[in-house]
DNA sequence: GGATTATGTTCGAGCCGGGCACAAAAATTT
DNA sequence: AAATTTTTGTGCCCGGCTCGAACATAATCC
């Protein structure tokens, strides 16, 4: 346990809550309120702050006069302050973000070095931290595994080694969580759970804001539960789960297509319309879906007690067209006793930039760090 | 976000550091390792120690000499230090720990003055912290929920309000969770579970060594997920919970006998007798209740991705009599890419004392803590 | 008995945050 | 227009903390 303390950590420490409430600020505040809002002195809150400022951390610039009192500054992060990009590297493309490019990719990891080239045409002093989604689980944190692309155990020191820049990553739905459970639906709150819903399911449980990454860095997998009682085989290797009977292959299996990674997300969009415009088949595929996920939630709620669960991807419109069945298969599948208080079911307000946001948000708790800041002043 | 820190407060911290350091040890340590445990000076260290054995928290005594050197002095709890007490409230007993006393109760909450009663008899000056084990949930932490004993919300003011000494309270299958999590078989692991098999399953997700307790202190009822495919009713209120499958419940229910909560622990345990003995119908019996427990793991882990999982009660008889079965359904359940690292399945080394150790362990927390310690000197 | 080794002890230095008094700059009141 | 009020910035001193270095102490080893 060498988490030693002197009183230089103390500084450190008291720098980087400043810097970390400007960072999740919504609105940019006064050096005086973050003195009130950590609990320090105004003198103190100088002294932290005109190291940071020199530091080229934090910037200082006039505030707006609001009412009585001497005048005072907002404080901002500073504009030749650290950037983090952010990587959302999916099936079929990638994004660098914050919007910055994007680029189909050939579904070798010899796309890496066409990111690292884009992010290298982005590159200032500046960036400090890159922070990468990947659309699948990432073993023991550094083995890639995208089963999608035939990507067995793609060892990340290999294509994300010498000549980058410092990286962290992580799954992407895992990152959709974390970017709700910090930025969006889920904040605030001590226990929640968040799935990315396309194919099939894969989730997150968040726990006063942190995602929670298991033994090998594999948790996450709720979709294959065997929730729902389904029979049949799925892609994984196990039968019956609860994947079989949610998400896009699910949906597109009920018309005799074959679940793959083809076409079947515009399949599964067009089901949902004819849904809506009332074709019987699709809305009881649809109402199937809708029920077979509130039975899940259901289940796990028993088990993890989330205050809330959000959803993404398909889950957001199956909350759009079909809340109620949700929340009734939700409620049957809890305990009787628990039926009073069950977890509030929404979409997720991150939305599409889930994973992108939760890249960023990693990279940022990488740079937001006691031994970081403490390296750069 | 009030965590302030002033220079007075790192001084308790790091006292607080040294005591959990001494109460978690194995054996003693002296003052010179304990400063190089700790990371600090040998000066700061004797003058944490110093202060401390002024308050009658640690206490100095000769070590035996060791090697070259000057002689130095072993760390040990001071004799006239704070003491816990733990209760575990059962449905038809309660303890009061360390083995100071036990008795039987007429299940109704006016038991909580005969246990007030037996604190007073041992009670010294000493007695900082009580720590409870109950048979049930404790709804937002202070609403205790007994079905067996038919109560329903029992206020924990109303019973163990005002004339207790400070009391801390948990359910009896998570604070088991915690004892192994903290002194058993799952120590020093990030991520890990526990189940609890008796009539039904309780469990706990233990997260480096602390156990989840979910957003109303309600987690854990992991027995009532539909793992197995049970087309039954169970007592909660919903069908085919994993619990109709693995327990003393669903032995007995095998035998014809309605499952309860009267005689069903010795008849569980007959069943397993005879299955020893061959007897064919008891040996299916265990194997079904093996299977099921395996697969349930298996499901679990695919979400959860615990390093290993511990089971006490009748899991570590099950573990006995058909550990093959249970790895075997657990693996078949496992997603096929993490079958070459499934989770270690083990039985608790805590034993039948779990919840009186997880219970001594909250209270402990309870007293280690900055703030206790600091109004203690 | 002297050398070696590990530990205890003392003292000064550097740093941190708290508290106080006072200065500064706005809005409000007179 | 001047005085008052309100809020914030600044400078100074204090108590407290940990650290590092030097020295003292008590055992073992040769």
């Amino acid at each position: 346990m060498p988490q030693t303390m002197t009183s230089a950590d103390l500084r450190i420490r008291n720098q980087v809550r400043l810097l970390r409430a400007v960072h999740d600020a919504a609105a940019p505040f006064t050096r005086a309120e973050a003195a009130r809002l950590l609990g320090i002195g105004r003198n103190t809150a100088a002294a932290l702050v005109g190291e940071l400022e020199q530091a080229r951390l934090l910037h200082e610039v006039p505030a707006a006069a609001g009412g009585r009192g001497r005048p005072t500054t907002l404080l901002v992060p500073h504009p030749e302050g650290p950037q983090v990009f952010a990587v959302d590297f999916r099936e079929d493309t990638w994004t660098l973000a914050a919007e910055l490019e994007t680029g189909e990719h050939d579904r070798t990891p010899a796309v890496f070095t066409e990111i690292r080239a884009a992010v290298a045409r982005h590159e200032t002093p500046r960036l400090a931290m890159l922070g990468f989604a990947t659309s699948g689980p990432i073993r023991d944190g550094h083995r890639l595994h995208i089963s999608h692309l035939g990507w067995d155990e793609v060892e990340l020191d290999s294509v994300l080694g010498a000549g980058w820049p410092p990286a962290v990553i992580d799954n992407d739905a895992r990152l959709a969580g974390l970017a709700e459970s910090r930025r969006g639906a889920l904040r605030g709150m001590g226990t929640a759970m968040h799935f990315h819903i396309d194919f099939d399911i894969g989730g997150t449980l968040l726990l006063a804001g942190d995602a929670q990454r298991g033994g090998h860095n594999i948790a996450g997998e709720f979709g294959h539960m065997p929730l729902t009682g389904s029979t049949l085989e799925c892609m994984c290797g196990v039968r019956g789960c609860w994947s079989l009977d949610v998400g896009a292959n699910a949906l597109v299996r009920r018309f005799g297509k074959q679940p793959g990674y083809g076409t079947g997300r515009e399949l599964a969009q067009a089901i949902l319309r004819r849904a809506e415009d009332g074709e019987p088949e699709a809305v009881a595929a649809l109402d199937d879906n809708a029920a077979a996920l509130g039975k899940g939630i259901g289940a796990l709620a028993n088990a993890l007690d989330p205050e809330a669960v959000s959803l993404s991807g398909l889950g957001v419109d199956l909350i759009r067209l079909r809340r109620g069945r949700i929340e009734e298969a939700c409620r049957e599948q809890l305990m009787a006793f628990r039926r009073d208080e069950p977890p509030q079911i929404m979409p997720g307000t991150v939305g599409a930039a889930g994973p992108l946001t939760g890249a960023a948000e990693i990279a940022w708790d990488a740079v937001l760090d006691p031994v970081w800041v403490k390296d750069r002043l």
